[in-house]
RNA sequence: GGGCGAAUAGCUCAGUUGGUUAGAGCGCCUGCCUUACACGCAGGAUGUCGGGGGUUCGAGUCCCUCUUCGCUCACCA
């Protein structure tokens, strides 16, 4: 990527696939992505630091559209804020996803015909880290494909040596506050992961089920019997209980008493509690507290025995407190096959009423699907409420906004209802619950929780023996933002430069997951947000609108469209095709296709900078700085201006980097962050103004030697290297190749630590008004050649143009004017004079355009009534609307304002149309 | 079942506090291989802004309602 020695070594094409990897090397070699904790202002250094932390990709993940999409858009935001100067750190890494890994790694035992428990848990562990360590982190290097400018050297592993320091001490702190408990209590279990879930990690599944009715005999009274629904009959051996609603007059008489309980013929009470529905069902339940979370309350209340007749593998079995209650032909089965069978024996026993479909939600296991099933265990829980408290009021205040807004009552609705974490896992992969306990001392085992590793009970030196269970891999990532920057060690450099950070970017679906728990651990650990913005996008979906997924087979490889098209063109398509928060729909079957707006503008770039190298060539431009107003050309002047409002649109778009004053106002809080905005209003730039009239504009001063050529250069190098810096957060590659390649470029220096543009303060330049109008002409005759199909080859002597005004204008810059196109450039030279077309400027400047002999005069006088006739329409509208008084009462000056303006342009508009008419069709 | 959101051109979507004749990309039609670019240039067509009602001088934008799709939460067995 050496600046070239003349324009010939400019690629006539560029192959972004052969170009990309290079430009991102020498990103690397030079450093640029970096982060210097010295100079952030935190530790006396002069910049205001930026920070945001990587979602962590599950560490066997290879990279999809989503990642794809959730980087760009961070690496959108990192670049802005390395070129405006922040000293900005992006830290990527991955997640060792407990779950998720161990069962890679037990499918491949599987298929090795072993399982982990033929290889033993530290043999597992150790060939899963070895998997880990070589072909973990795939991922990583992927992101450094579509142009990811994270800080490398800071790359993080949720189960490294330094992050299982932060778990551990993390864990002992909240025991010590009395925040972590070891609780007896139903828990989501999946029979086939065998390990406790989180409520989040048991998701919920619309099906259509049966509610089975079974009727229970009364005890002492077989006459009598009560009916109780359920839509679980294979849970039945396990009742303790049937509850009736202590206000249901129904059974009234029935409480206290007790019922039989089928196939087993055990007399089981019946119970009043507040739990029972009266309009649900019969109104009674059949209480199995040792397989339901809701029964297991009602046990507790109740004080009832909970034996257990399901086992971890989902099997029916006497596995706890149930000696004769699982009947010895079910023993081991399934529990859905059980269902069948113990329908079938209640139908033999005549005990089922009927069987009616019912509709609800059933848990799955979100890593393997498989239906959960209430398990009573002991297990660790982290205690959320007090936890939860600072981060809702953080939100709630504006010292955290959350983008799109409608997620802050998702959130604010989860915070105020959120329940105690389930955080241990009967996994093998994961950090090790930091708990010891001791069978020697008294009472025995002891517990003893520990920030070093135990080898004998501090009491009586006895041997201890660890907790078997890992933790959530949860636990440790919603750590990240503090232990990626080297909590718990508070000396540590990173964390006092670059904490608290700035944005976190990902999808909605782990809001509750990670957003929130991390925010939560923020206040806990470092008393403070660990962000000030949550950006939450959108999914990426296939034209039918479904999530795009491996197992679906509708996902779209982000690697196939950077070779095809390149990086670049990938970010530009997904960042200018998602509005805030939006989903981005793509068709995976058609690359082609989908990637078009970014491929195309890619190499629309490419072409401008291959044109400016051609005709500027690469000595070096006179500084813009030099360039006295006076010397400056209508086109200079109009795309200086047309420059400034890009950059005002741009900086709106990207928004404030962070609140001004720590909280956000109103008017902050949801300002920015419309890449889509940004991505547009930069391409419009570039490619409408730049590109389509600039370019065209300047094409004569560029081939005239002198000093205006002097001058064309300079603009136009300035205008192209802002335009690069503009661009360079969304297609950063070509930029940068483009940038390196522009004359003045000081070797070793890059577009990515360039600086940000900055408009010039806004003034009103007559003169780049005046551009407007030469643009407005030339579009008018455009639009009357197209019209009547006059041939390119024909054309018009510019003296013939008319109006006075115009004729000013184009005195000046015939030159100009005559370069705009050549299409343009024939039809002002040679057409014959005696004007008999009109074309009306917005501003109300009639354009006479001589068209005799090339236009059908009948054809042009329908087409001047027809557009008389609308304007005349539109006019009584707009006078209606200025005569009524509710609208001159009412509506803002300025509104008022522009409509009479307007009514004034058309009635001007309309005088020159009948004019014209009266003219040209006054004979017909 | 609760809560939230969406419905705008053939397709994918913009449209921040209500205010000119509703925009972009892709596609389509016409004409151009104009010495940076055919992944291009020039011109063009296409919308009862999901249906209905309401508020207002004025509604794609606010309110109500219906329809259809999403998302999210939920212990009614």
């Amino acid at each position: 990527m050496t600046a070239p020695e003349t324009a010939l070594d400019f690629p006539t094409t560029y192959t972004a696939s052969e170009q990309e990897p290079a430009i991102y090397a020498r990103w690397l070699a030079a450093g640029c992505f970096s982060a210097d904790a010295s100079r952030s202002k935190h530790l006396g250094g002069d910049r205001e630091p930026y920070t945001i932390v990587m979602p962590p990709p599950n560490v066997t993940a290879i990279l999809h559209v989503g990642h794809g999409l959730n980087n760009a858009v961070q690496d959108v935001l990192v670049r802005v804020a390395r070129m405006k100067g922040y000293e900005t750190l992006w830290v990527p890494g991955t997640d060792h996803a407990g779950i998720a890994t161990q069962n890679i790694i037990e499918k491949q035992l599987a298929a090795e015909g072993k399982s982990r428990n033929d290889l033993g848990r530290d043999a597992f562990i150790a060939r899963t880290k070895t998997f880990v360590a070589e072909t973990g982190g795939v991922i990583l290097e992927q992101l450094k494909a579509i142009g990811c400018s994270a800080d490398w050297s800071r790359t993080a592993y949720t189960f490294s040596p330094e992050l299982s320091v932060a778990v551990r001490e993390c864990f002992v702190r909240l025991y010590e506050r009395g925040l972590i408990y070891k609780g007896h209590r139903v828990i989501h279990w999946c029979p086939r992961c065998l390990t406790s879930l989180s409520d989040e990690e048991a998701e919920g599944e619309e099906t259509t089920g049966a509610l089975y009715h079974i009727s229970y005999p009364v005890d002492g009274d077989p006459s009598r019997s009560i009916v109780v629904a359920t839509t679980r009959p294979e849970t039945m051996f396990g009742d303790v209980a049937v509850a009736v609603n202590p206000n249901d007059e129904r059974y009234q008489s029935l409480i206290g008493k007790f019922v039989i309980l089928p196939l087993l013929d055990l007399p089981i009470p019946v119970i009043a509690d507040d739990y029972a529905d009266p309009e649900f069902g019969t109104g009674v339940v059949k209480i199995t507290p040792a397989h339901d979370s809701n029964d297991f309350e009602v046990g507790r209340r109740h004080n009832l025995a909970m034996p257990v007749v399901i086992d971890m593998h989902g099997n029916l079995n006497e596995v706890a407190d149930a000696a004769g209650r699982v009947p010895p032909e079910l023993r081991g089965i399934d529990r859905f096959e059980a269902r069948g069978r113990i329908v079938k024996m209640l139908e033999h026993a005549d005990r089922l009423v009927k069987k009616e479909a019912h509709q609800h939600a059933v848990r799955h296991c979100y890593r393997c699907d498989t239906v959960v099933e209430p398990r009573l265990s002991d297990q660790w829980f982290v205690k959320m409420q007090p936890l939860a408290e600072p981060a809702l009021e953080a939100v709630r205040d504006g010292r955290i906004r959350i983008l799109p807004e409608k997620w802050v009552g998702v959130y604010e609705h989860w915070m105020n209802n959120i329940r105690d974490w389930n955080i241990s896992r009967q996994l093998w992969w994961g950090h090790r619950v930091p708990v010891w306990y001791c069978d020697d001392c008294d009472p025995p085992q002891q517990v003893h929780v520990s920030r070093e590793d135990l080898t004998e009970c501090p009491y009586c030196q006895g041997p201890v023996r660890q907790d078997e269970d890992v933790l959530d891999t949860w636990f440790s990532s919603w750590l990240w933002p503090i232990s990626t920057l080297g909590w718990p060690n508070e000396k540590s450099t990173d964390l006092k430069a670059f904490y608290p950070t700035d944005v976190l970017v990902t999808a909605p679906e782990i809001l509750f997951f990670w957003v929130a728990r991390m925010i939560m651990s923020g206040f806990a650990f470092k008393g403070e947000a660990p962000f000030h913005t949550v950006y939450l996008h959108g999914t990426a979906r296939d034209t039918q609108g479904r999530k795009m997924s491996k197992s679906l087979g509708n996902g779209i490889d982000p690697l196939d469209v950077v070779r095809l098209y390149g990086a670049d063109a990938l970010r530009f398509t997904m960042i200018a095709g998602m509005g805030l928060g939006a989903d981005v729909k793509l068709d995976p079957a058609d690359l082609d296709a989908s990637f078009a707006t970014g491929r195309n503008f890619s190499t629309k770039l490419w072409n401008i900078g291959r044109f400016l190298l051609m005709n500027v060539g690469t000595d070096s431009v006179r500084s813009v700085g030099d360039i006295a107003p006076s010397e400056l050309s209508r086109a200079d002047a109009w795309i200086l201006d047309r420059l400034d409002a890009a950059i005002r649109e741009c900086d709106r778009a990207v928004g404030p980097t962070a609140p001004s004053n720590k909280t956000w106002t109103d008017d902050e809080r949801t300002a920015g962050l419309r890449l889509n905005e940004f991505a547009e209003t930069a391409r419009r730039f570039v490619w409408n103004e730049l590109a389509d009239w600039y370019v065209e504009a300047v094409k004569s001063r560029l081939a005239t030697p002198g000093a205006d050529q002097q001058v064309a250069r300079a603009i136009l190098v300035h205008v192209f290297d802002q335009a690069l810096r503009m661009l360079h957060p969304i297609v950063p590659f070509v930029t940068e190749a483009l940038w390196q390649r522009l004359p003045g470029h000081v070797d070793g220096t890059f577009l990515a630590t360039a600086s940000w543009p900055s408009a010039r303060p806004a003034h009103g330049d007559p003169r780049a008004a005046e551009f407007e109008q030469i643009k407005d002409i030339v579009d008018a005759m455009r639009r009357v050649r197209s019209e009547y199909a006059i041939p390119p080859g024909k054309s018009i002597d510019a003296n013939i143009i008319a109006s006075a005004s115009t004729r000013a204008i184009l005195g000046h810059d015939a030159a100009l004017l005559s370069r705009l196109s050549r299409t343009t450039l024939h039809f002002i030279d040679a057409a014959p004079s005696g004007a008999a077309a009109s074309v009306i400027l917005t501003g109300g400047t009639e354009l006479h355009v001589p068209l005799e002999g090339l236009i059908d005069v009948g054809k042009e006088c329908a087409k001047l009534k027809t557009d008389l006739a609308g304007l005349e329409k539109q006019l009584t509208a707009l006078e209606g609307r200025l005569s009524n008084e509710g609208f001159t009462s009412r509506a803002p000056a300025n509104v008022i304002e522009a409509e009479r303006a307007r009514l004034t342009e058309w009635n001007t508009r309309r005088d020159l149309l009948r004019a014209r008419v009266g003219a040209l069709c006054g004979a017909q």
